[in-house]
DNA sequence: GTCTATAAATGGATAGAC
DNA sequence: GTCTATCCATTTATAGAC
């Protein structure tokens, strides 16, 4: 069964972003599973390798999750809001992290090959924003000042700051620094 | 040996930052210590008690760190920018987190009554950055639009971000969307 | 591919002696 | 307060049968 493969990916994705890398063990995803701990050790012998397999569903999830933000939206802000929105709704409603949010509570404690992967994540997740930002700015839908990597680089750690106190705070605290950032990046008054 | 429990305290308040709640043990702390687990068991019976201490002493660790920056800066951008380089430093020459974010980095797990502590400090903590914003447009030493409160909620997801990216990224990631902080808090062109 | 069985290490926790 | 000894559960991982 090749599908079994994928299928536990699958649901270690969801246990990795509720409750990290480090805090789910294969017990967690056999028993969910209704198989054996040494079924899963067969198609990952050891952690480390699902966690690499993890961070390439990890990209994956980001170019799903970036590919049907640019197809619903076509105006530069909506897309930076739909990313927004959609960070929001995963904590809030699901109580779960983004994958890159997960692997960042253990970075310290990873793999050094995973630690290379998410780096490489963290800067794929950056320019992105950063190209809609820069395509925003041609198309007159933004007009923020500066450059448009430094505006990205203040959208996407606010955000990041954001879901941080979110989950402590509510989301009126998240709603409340967006709205700053709006005012920002379009140039509205 | 009255000085013990504090010893403990702090040499957990260092793994805590190191590798987080769940990822270090009593085995760790009688390791370093050069004593017995069973001995850590006697000052603290359950780790959760620890946990709690753990939170008191991030709430002193709050009243220091602020209590330094205010006797050493009086203009509120100054205190701001010695808050934010604070972090960095932290985290990039001790690889460490400040104990707020550790606590972050498995809130889900946390029994509820420390979960509690941690929005408790979460919220002294933007309190603070929102009293230096007040102070700061009173004194006219920051010229910023809206609210103070969503000014601070602002600058501190930021931070908070901009943390989360210089582990990754480096440190230029970090200095590049704190000068755009500058430039909106202190209404500098 | 999946199972049972098992290993070796680690984690939190307790009992009782000194 | 500190120790040794011990308990029980969990975690990662392997061996070998089906």
């Amino acid at each position: 069964m090749q599908n079994r493969k994928q299928q536990i990916v699958e649901l270690a994705s969801d246990l990795l972003r509720t409750r990290g890398y480090t805090d789910f063990s294969y017990q967690d995803l056999a028993r969910e599973l209704g198989i054996a701990k040494a079924s899963i050790h067969h198609h990952f012998p050891k952690k480390d390798d699902l966690g690499m397999a993890l961070c390439h569903w990890s990209q994956d999830w980001l170019d799903r999750a970036f590919n049907r933000i640019e197809d619903n939206h076509d105006h530069a802000w909506d897309r930076l809001e739909a990313y927004l929105e959609g960070s929001l709704y995963w904590i809030m409603q699901e109580k779960k992290v983004c994958p890159l949010c997960a692997f960042h509570h253990d970075l310290n404690l990873l793999p050094s090959e995973m630690q290379e992967a998410v780096k490489e994540l963290d800067a794929f997740e950056i320019q992105w924003v950063r190209r809609i930002f820069e395509e925003g700015k041609d198309r007159q839908e933004l007009h923020f000042e500066g450059e448009a990597l430094a505006n990205a680089y203040l959208f996407i750690c606010t955000a990041k700051g954001a879901l941080y106190f979110a989950q402590s705070q509510g989301p009126e605290a998240f709603h409340c620094s967006i709205k700053q950032l709006k005012r920002l990046a379009t140039g509205q008054t």
